[in-house]
DNA sequence: TATGAATGAGTTTTCATTCAT
DNA sequence: CATGAATGAAAACTCATTCAT
């Protein structure tokens, strides 16, 4: 039609590399904004700048690039607190200062993890492979480190021993962080909690709950 | 076409005041299962036993049932917390643990109040007066009865004085039983985090990070 | 958009018995001329009148469609056939030559029949269910009608015994009837074997090879 | 990407007169399957062991690939028959019925014939090439074959005189033999008349009715 | 010659909404 | 008030064809 100044950039070829993520990018900002019912596939080709064809060329349905989509953006997720966790000399108490204040700055800073949170919470119930791997891969993994914390803080005489194996106390010193999360996805940043403050109410609650 | 006694209650004149709640609850349950952009009006109607059009004589659009559903299933809500309160005798902790109790009990009984929930988290994006509605009307009250409760052990003499006004905190003391809901909500009744362990967990953190 | 004169006289409703054969209609003139893939559901809706989507209140899909549309336009086919076997008074020479001569004379005339033929030709391989439909609707009920004019024959002393059972004789009396159908719709109107030509070529060889 | 000793036969250079048949025989395979329409150009060249785009460096487009395959394979057709009739030394019945009975022989054996025969019948209309093709290379030849046998039998003085020129007559003798295959496509193997049980017949009726 | 990434027009299908009955 | 036939815009998906590599 047009191949004017403005024209799209015409065919630019890549390996399917370099296409694949930017896809999957683009996939997530528009899931992110629709949802998976209210997601446009022509608005996904046009976030990565190509035609809607191009997309059924790396994924055969817009199911598998949700699912593709979902699955792509969990790998750093919990790299910085299991490093932080395995990597840390001092206090029980004050890892899990570090810990909790990460992920308070997390919700403030990464969009892109809110968005994934409230997707896998939307379409967990149509797309039972989600449910499953947020279990897996997401909650069990968070859990494991808080379990770890609360252990050392009972090792080293800094929590009382009860902490150490009451079920569901992991879930319960997580809660807090992952519902500032879901506040903001509702509210927004304006309206929402603020998270230094939650921070702050958190940290001063657990280390009175927990310590010996 | 046919009105004879096997026809499926074949064009039924009701009231307006009868027909809404139907048109309602049959909302909710589209909604919920598939939300906003996933349902389908013609599966409202059939839910609710009408013609298509009809929905259309009450409710000016889907947006505007989509709204009024949400609306309609929030009386009851905090209807009973906010009586427990005010008609509680007893300490503080018993207050707090009744409390606490009841949120977890709903959570494992009460399917429609889950689906209020998912469908606010899901949709408050794309309809701005949801967010304002939850803050006002849910999380605002939510935050009122905990910090009553706060305010009512410190100045019992049971729970430790700097807890009456720490900002977040009471948003922090109800944060896992709504998120207990969300995991609920992700993972189902059979593999999410079971209230009655999170419950017990989450009031023994509760009385020893507050009390005195 | 317009309104003119010419305008597709605006949303016209009809009962389904009224409908369903229009479009029955439609979709037999647009299969017959572009074959089941190449047929497209927009082409048949305007064949109708219709907007497209009306196609699907009645149709599940152009899958269904297709298999009414084939279904639907067989009744009258073997009727008269029918009607002269068993109302035939005469010699079954005479029987026979007056099928014979009926067969032909629908290949010249019926647009209608040679499509269907045609439909099935070319789709009874993707639709199992075609290829079941022809054999016993169709070729079952055409070698029962010429077999039994075979048996009248032999039973009159007309025809030489043996070909009042011999197996696929009736196949064989039947095909160049239908294959005068075939090339006509291969080869047109004007450049097929005409009819009548066929016909009597038949006819003569029939005689000479039943007669006692 | 790699093109290691499991790699599937990484483009592998060939002359022209080695891809073409090649390219031909996978492109009357997936039409045979999926008709005109029906076929992808991909399959084809799925089906080749080549890229797709190598398929437009031999033919420009679909259609031209369509009509280079249906002329490619009717070239053997008509050559066994042909020899036989210039070659035979015995009577006219018995040439007749070798012709015959390899006609119902081939039928059963060669898939790749029926296959181009129905290839005709479905696309005729939309390529009127097609239609002239199988008027002048195909049903020309068979009925010139069939006349010299009709004729030949009458010098003989085996035939009766009127059938050396009646005209319709060859193609009436011809027409089982078609309809057997038209059959088969339709009806497949297991379904359709026997070709042996209708070559038998159809000598029967053959040769009592041409028969001095 | 050969590949397969890239395009975009065209197709089926869905569904909110309207309106004749 | 009530129905469900009818509309049409929009969305998912397909595939012949092109072209950078």
């Amino acid at each position: 039609m047009n191949a004017g100044p403005d024209a799209p950039q015409a065919r630019r070829r890549l390996a399917p590399e370099a296409r694949t993520p930017q896809i999957l990018q683009a996939a997530l900002e528009e899931f992110a904004e629709r949802g998976y019912a209210g997601a446009r596939m022509a608005a996904v080709a046009g976030r990565a700048g190509i035609a809607k064809g191009l997309i059924y060329h790396y994924f055969p349905s817009k199911d598998a690039l949700f699912q593709a989509t979902v699955h792509a953006c969990t790998q750093p997720l919990f790299e910085e607190a299991e490093r932080q966790l395995s990597g840390h000399a001092g206090s029980a108490r004050e890892l899990l200062g570090a810990l909790v204040r990460m992920g308070y700055a997390r919700i403030s800073a990464d969009q892109q993890e809110r968005t994934l949170f409230r997707l896998i919470i939307t379409e967990a119930e149509r797309f039972p492979d989600l449910a499953r791997f947020y279990r897996e891969e997401m909650l069990a993994r968070a859990t494991a480190i808080a379990r770890a914390v609360l252990r050392a803080g009972v090792a080293a005489g800094e929590f009382r021993p009860e902490v150490a194996d009451m079920p569901g106390l992991a879930e319960v010193v997580l809660a807090p962080v992952l519902m500032a999360s879901v506040w903001r996805m509702i509210l927004g940043e304006s309206d929402a909690p603020a998270p230094g403050v939650l921070r702050d109410a958190h940290l001063d609650l657990l280390l009175r709950g927990l310590s010996a």
